[in-house]
RNA sequence: GCGGACGUAGCUCAGCUGGUAGAGCGCCGGUUUGUGGUACCGGUGGUCGCGGGUUCGAGCCCCGUCGUUCGCCCCA
């Protein structure tokens, strides 16, 4: 019988995989809680509808890459591809539309039926924020810092740079618009099979393009900030000049546009040549108009999100597997005693095992292996004399130690 | 969805112009149940990704398929 293979584009997490995932969920959720953000958890599948109507029907994304079925009534559902619909479904849903603004942070499982790459599967993880009620510069600026914080935290700042763009209110954004696909469709003979294509769908997209001929055309392209309207430009101003103030460093990138409609403003990728072509390590932008597009009031929003997969490749140093003590038996001492030494110190907070059988040298040869920090030796004479044998894996060193002194004292014995 | 590369033991790989699989590491056991990492001895290990075809004969050649990987498209 053939074994059964996990899922294309699925992947287990064990060992220091699992650890270096935890590691990064466990920061940027810290880190979000000195910003004040909470963290909210949300259903891993929705009503279709929740990604559709955010995405727009004609976005071939809800056709090609969501993982929709129907469930045993007919209901349409899809297990989420992203997690900012939902957070603000969740906001509608929870009239928290009542209460704003609302800080949120989330980290959990997504699904996309893409083709898997390096650093992007089918099923992947996502860490993001949403700062949702606020429609001043500072919060841009906040969700991110927020990012930055967060990639300091990881230790991955430092070859990550903030590459900065706005795309205007409505308005401008609609003249720019309007001035691209003027300009590129008077250029058609030189644009890529690609690029024309983008050209009916979504002309913005031409900047983001990586073929040759389209970048030299794209270099003489009209640019945004020819278009801003007064008060595009002041929010844009502003944002820099908060920026500043909190000391973030950015790169003003003309071409970050973001795919779909409802962004506005402010948009922004981290960004790192460390990862081949998948070179986006976090990301978000300003979207004003989706609460709206979802069913629910005009509320304006920033939010983020960034791939742990992604980031668990850059981290540099892995926490270390956890050590154990191990407690290995000599000769054939009490039982009793042995199960109660064991208990006593993991109530004491010692992650403390014990090898299920085999000779003297075999579970010491398993202590070696399973690199444990200490052995205790449960020798049937000693335990009659109320004593037992500490081992320093590490130096060899041996000495003893009071059962006394054990139950109440465990964690100086074993701190070194 | 499109294109390139790759699939031999748990891992890293070898396997000649087609003659029906090998190494190292790992894993398991042993060197008297009072001491691990070293050493020695022994053992487990593979429908050569899967299915078809060519052939007297296929790990090797051909086709398909699944998977991995690099890139494209897309990027919420």
């Amino acid at each position: 019988m053939s074994t059964i293979q996990p899922v294309r584009g699925t992947h287990d997490l064990i060992g220091e995989e699992q650890r270096r995932h935890a590691h990064v969920v466990g920061t940027a959720r810290e880190i979000a809680g000195f910003y004040g953000f909470d963290e909210w958890s949300t259903p891993i599948f929705e009503d279709t509808r929740v990604f559709s109507r955010s995405l727009g029907d004609t976005s071939d994304v809800v056709s090609k890459e969501m993982y929709s079925f129907s469930d045993r009534d007919g209901e349409s559902l899809t297990l989420r591809p992203e997690g900012t619909a939902a957070v603000c479904r969740a906001l509608v849903t929870n009239a928290l539309t009542q209460s704003l603004p609302q800080k949120v942070f989330y980290a959990g499982p997504m699904f996309r039926h893409e083709r898997p790459q390096k650093g992007r599967y089918r099923q992947f993880h996502q860490i993001g924020a949403e700062l949702i009620g606020a429609a001043e510069p500072l919060a841009d600026a906040e969700a991110i810092a927020l990012g930055h914080a967060v990639l300091k935290a990881l230790g991955i700042a430092d070859y990550v740079t903030l590459e900065l763009n706005t795309l205007g209110d409505t308005q401008s954004r609609t003249a720019w618009r309007q001035a691209l696909v003027d300009y590129f469709s008077a250029h058609k003979g030189t644009l890529s099979e690609d690029s024309l294509a983008r050209l009916e769908k979504n002309p913005l997209r031409i900047l983001d393009s990586k073929d040759a001929a389209d970048r030299a055309l794209v270099a003489d392209a009209p640019m945004m900030a020819e278009f801003l309207t007064p008060e595009a430009r002041a929010f844009w101003d502003e944002l820099r000049q908060k920026l500043d103030m909190f000391g973030i460093a950015y790169t003003i990138n003309p071409s970050i546009v973001r795919g779909l409609d409802y962004y506005n403003h402010t948009t922004f990728e981290f960004v790192t040549n460390r990862l081949g072509s998948q070179g986006t390590v976090l990301a978000g932008g300003r979207y004003d108009g989706l609460v709206k597009q979802m069913g629910g009031p005009d509320i304006p929003a920033i939010g983020w999100a960034a791939g742990v997969e992604r980031l668990a490749m850059l981290l540099e140093d892995v926490a270390p597997a956890p050590r154990s003590v191990v407690i290995v038996p000599v000769g054939s001492p009490d039982e009793a005693a042995v199960c109660q030494i064991l208990q006593a110190l993991r109530a004491q907070g010692i992650r403390t095992e014990i090898g299920y059988k085999g000779s003297l040298r075999k579970r010491m040869e398993r202590a070696g292996k399973q690199n444990a920090s200490h052995v205790l030796f449960l020798g049937e004479e000693e335990l009659v004399r109320g004593v037992f044998r500490v081992k320093v894996m590490e130096s060899g060193e041996e000495r003893e130690v009071s059962r006394d002194a054990l139950c109440s004292e465990a964690r100086s014995i074993f701190a070194s």
